[in-house]
DNA sequence: AACACCGCCAACCGCTCCGGT
DNA sequence: AACCGGAGCGGTTGGCGGTGT
C-alpha cells in the first residue's frame, strides 16, 4: 500500500501535479466519490475527480470505484468453486484478468490477479512439484471436475465450429446468461454479493453506504421503478457501469499449436456487438443454467477428457462459444 | 520484546486501444 | 493520416500485518 500522502519525488513539481493526492484513500474521499457516483453516475473520470472535489486523478478514481466502491463487489475469501473457475479460466485465457473477472460476478480483475499471484500460482507450482499431473488434472473433486483444456484439445475443428455456431445462433452468450443470473440475484436481493447484506466498508463509511445502498442501484440504472424490473445492463449514455454489471463476452481468439498458454488476442467488435444486441433477447439459456446444476460439463461438451496433451491445431474459432459452455460449471455457485 | 521475514493487497505506472477532431 | 485525450488492462511496487526466530 502506498502512503496516503504524496510520494515525495515531485513535491516541488508543477502545481497541478502536486495537488493530486496519491496513496490510500481516506474514508472522506471514498464517501465523496461514492456520493458523486450515486448521484451523477459514471462519466468522464477526470471530470468526476474534479467535480467530486477530489484531489485525485481520474484514473485513481476509476480504480477506486472499480476495485473497492462498486456496490456489487463481493468481499471475502475466494470460495473453492471460484478458485476452480479461476484456474480453469486462466488455463485458457492466461493473464487476462479482466476477462476472468467478467466470469466471476463481484470479483475484480485486480483481486483475481492478486489472488492468483499470491496463492494459486504457488499452489499450482507445488502441485506440479508433487506430482506429474498438470494443474488441470490435479483437482480430484470428483465428477464435478472439468478438464477444460483437455477437452478442448480433444475436439476437432468441426466440433468447435458447431459448438460456436450453436452458441451464437442460440442468441445467448455466457455473458448474457451471467448477466441474467446476476440480474436475478439483484431482483431478489439488491446486494446479493455483499456479506450479510451489508457493504463492508473497511475505511469506515459503512453507515453511509447502508443508507445509500438502495439509492445506488436506482441511480446507476439498475432499477426500473415503473416496471419493477432490475436491468442488468445500463444505458451507455447515462453511465458506463454496464460493463461492470453485465458480463462482456470474451473476445474471439485464435489458437495454434498445442500451447495452453494465452495467445495474442484479436479484438472482435463484431462479436461484441452481436452479443450486446442479443444479450437480453433470450432467457431460455438462463433458465437452462438454473436447471442444470448437476450437469457434468463434459456431457455438455459432448466429449470426455480424451487425448490430453496430444497435439492439436485449430484455426480461428470462437472462444466465446467455448466460454459459454464453460460458464456451465456445475460447481459454480455465486451465492454468498 | 525486538527484529527479520514473508504474504497480502491497494494502488500506481506504463502501455495499448479507441473514439473524436 | 495524424494527433490527442480518455478508458482500460496487466505488471509492478511497497506498506501493513502476521508469523517465526
Amino acid at each position: 500500500m502506498r502512503k496516503p500522502d504524496m510520494m515525495g519525488k515531485d513535491k516541488i513539481n508543477n502545481n497541478i501535479k502536486s495537488k493530486l493526492r496519491k496513496g490510500l484513500w481516506s474514508p472522506e474521499e471514498d464517501e465523496k466519490l461514492l456520493r458523486y457516483m450515486i448521484t451523477k453516475g459514471q462519466g468522464c473520470w477526470s471530470d468526476i475527480a474534479r467535480n467530486a472535489g477530489l484531489q485525485r486523478c481520474g484514473k485513481s478514481c476509476r480504480l477506486r470505484w472499480i476495485n473497492y466502491l462498486r456496490p456489487d463487489l463481493k468481499r471475502g475469501a475466494f470460495s473453492p468453486q471460484e478458485e476452480e473457475v479461476i484456474i480453469h479460466l486462466h488455463s485458457i485465457l492466461g493473464n487476462r484478468w479482466s476477462q476472468i473477472a467478467a466470469r466471476l460476478p463481484g470479483r475484480t480483475d485486480n483481486e483475481i490477479k492478486n489472488f492468483w499471484n499470491s496463492t494459486l500460482k504457488k499452489r499450482l507450482k507445488m502441485n506440479n512439484n508433487n506430482s506429474t499431473l498438470s494443474p488441470n488434472n490435479s483437482d480430484s473433486s470428483g465428477p464435478k471436475d472439468v478438464n477444460v483444456m483437455g477437452g478442448i484439445m480433444s475436439m476437432n475443428e468441426h466440433d468447435l465450429m458447431t459448438m460456436c455456431m450453436d452458441s451464437s445462433s442460440s442468441t445467448s452468450s455466457s455473458s448474457c446468461m451471467q448477466s441474467m443470473h446476476a440480474t436475478n440475484m439483484v431482483l431478489t436481493n439488491p446486494f446479493p454479493l455483499l456479506p450479510n447484506n451489508r457493504y463492508d466498508m473497511m475505511t469506515g463509511a459503512t453507515g453511509f453506504l447502508d443508507n445509500m445502498a438502495a439509492a445506488c442501484l436506482t441511480q446507476v440504472g439498475m432499477v426500473d421503478h415503473d416496471h419493477g424490473v432490475v436491468h442488468g445492463t445500463l444505458e451507455p449514455n447515462k453511465t458506463r457501469l454496464g460493463s461492470d454489471f453485465s458480463l462482456p463476452p470474451l473476445e474471439s481468439r485464435s489458437i495454434e499449436d498445442n500451447s495452453s498458454t494465452p495467445i495474442d488476442h484479436v479484438k472482435s467488435h463484431n462479436n461484441n456487438n452481436h452479443f450486446k444486441n442479443s444479450c437480453f433477447n433470450n432467457t431460455d439459456h438462463y433458465h437452462h443454467i438454473q436447471s442444470s446444476n448437476n450437469v457434468v460439463v463434459e456431457d455438455l461438451f459432448g466429449f470426455g477428457n480424451h487425448g490430453q496433451g496430444e497435439n492439436f491445431r485449430m484455426g480461428e474459432w470462437d472462444l466465446e462459444g467455448l466460454m459459454q459452455d464453460i460458464s456451465y460449471f456445475p460447481s459454480l455457485d455465486f451465492q454468498v
